[in-house]
DNA sequence: GGGTGATGCTGAG
DNA sequence: TCAGCCTCACCCC
């Protein structure tokens, strides 16, 4: 789920849900008792959302901090009453309308301002948030500059830029034509600035369909992004040994920065990008 | 019912 | 570099 479009979705929804009304909160797993009892029975006033981290600013100038990771799934319940947590539920928030339950994050905590600016610090430019879009390139081309490992790994850098995972990664690569072994500090500025570009139209695309899809229609034969059935959606995530969508030789794979990577020898030859 | 993998990240070595 | 952590859906028996 969680790549930084589902973050800035999940931030857009529960604020629209949740904000400005008094919130009763809990933690039906135990995990997180002592943050729920303070935050309990506060008015949830913002949520934000910066890459994958985001941020629940509350009446009393608290702030919860959460981070999905892998594994970490949000779900919201409209029904009166809403369903019985399951006994993971690590948070939970009741308010007017909705009961929105947290299970599996890899952090729920509440944080000071120094905490969060900590964070905030170690995060690169995040696509998907207001603010100049040449002075967000201009760090995002800065800090390739700094980084001698392949561009494949750098992306998955929350340092060098917020947001992207491992499918994003595979599919801006693959629609700018990059290597992904090409040493990010080789980067041609040209090639820099066509993947900043490319990585926000895709995740803010992201964002608004509520899913990720990066493959142009015409090139699996549909007129329409919305006509893609569920296995045309992508380039190369995922499809060791199937033939590429554009010129047809067979997907390859590999691991880079631990995670598997996916791309097309032929769209990314070697050295693509410099 | 068991095994496994997943869109993430950290900290030890 | 690699194990470890978190949860759940999906696959196979």
């Amino acid at each position: 789920m969680p790549e930084g479009h589902t973050i800035h979705r999940l931030a857009r929804k529960h604020r629209e849900v949740l904000a400005g009304q008094t919130v009763a909160t809990a933690s039906p797993q135990g995990r997180f008792s002592t943050g729920a009892r303070r935050l309990d029975g506060q008015t949830l006033e913002a949520v934000d959302a910066h890459g994958k981290h985001l941020f629940y600013r509350w009446g009393r100038g608290e702030t919860l901090h959460v981070h999905l990771g892998l594994f970490g799934r949000f779900r919201l319940h409209r029904s009166q009453p809403p369903p019985d947590p399951t006994p993971n539920t690590r948070f939970t928030m009741t308010g007017d309308e909705v009961a929105v339950y947290l299970a599996g994050p890899t952090v729920c905590e509440l944080v000071d301002p120094a905490e969060e600016a900590a964070i905030l610090r170690r995060l690169g430019p995040d696509p998907l948030r207001a603010g100049s879009g040449a002075v967000k390139l201009a760090q995002f081309t800065a800090n390739l500059s700094r980084r001698r490992i392949p561009i494949g790994a750098a992306l998955l850098d929350q340092r060098v830029i917020a947001g992207l995972g491992n499918i994003y990664r595979a599919e801006v690569l693959f629609r700018t034509g990059i290597d992904a072994q090409l040493p990010a500090n080789r980067l041609s500025a040209d090639a820099a600035s066509r993947l900043w570009t490319e990585s926000a139209t895709l995740l803010r695309q992201g964002r608004r369909d509520g899913r990720i899809i990066t493959v142009d229609p015409a090139d699996v034969g549909a007129r329409r992004r919305r006509d893609l059935d569920r296995t045309e959606r992508l380039y190369v995530y995922k499809r060791t040994g199937e033939p590429c969508r554009r010129c047809g030789t067979p997907v390859s794979m590999t691991e880079m920065a631990n995670r598997s990577i996916w791309w097309c020898s032929s769209c990314q030859p070697k050295g693509a990008g410099s």
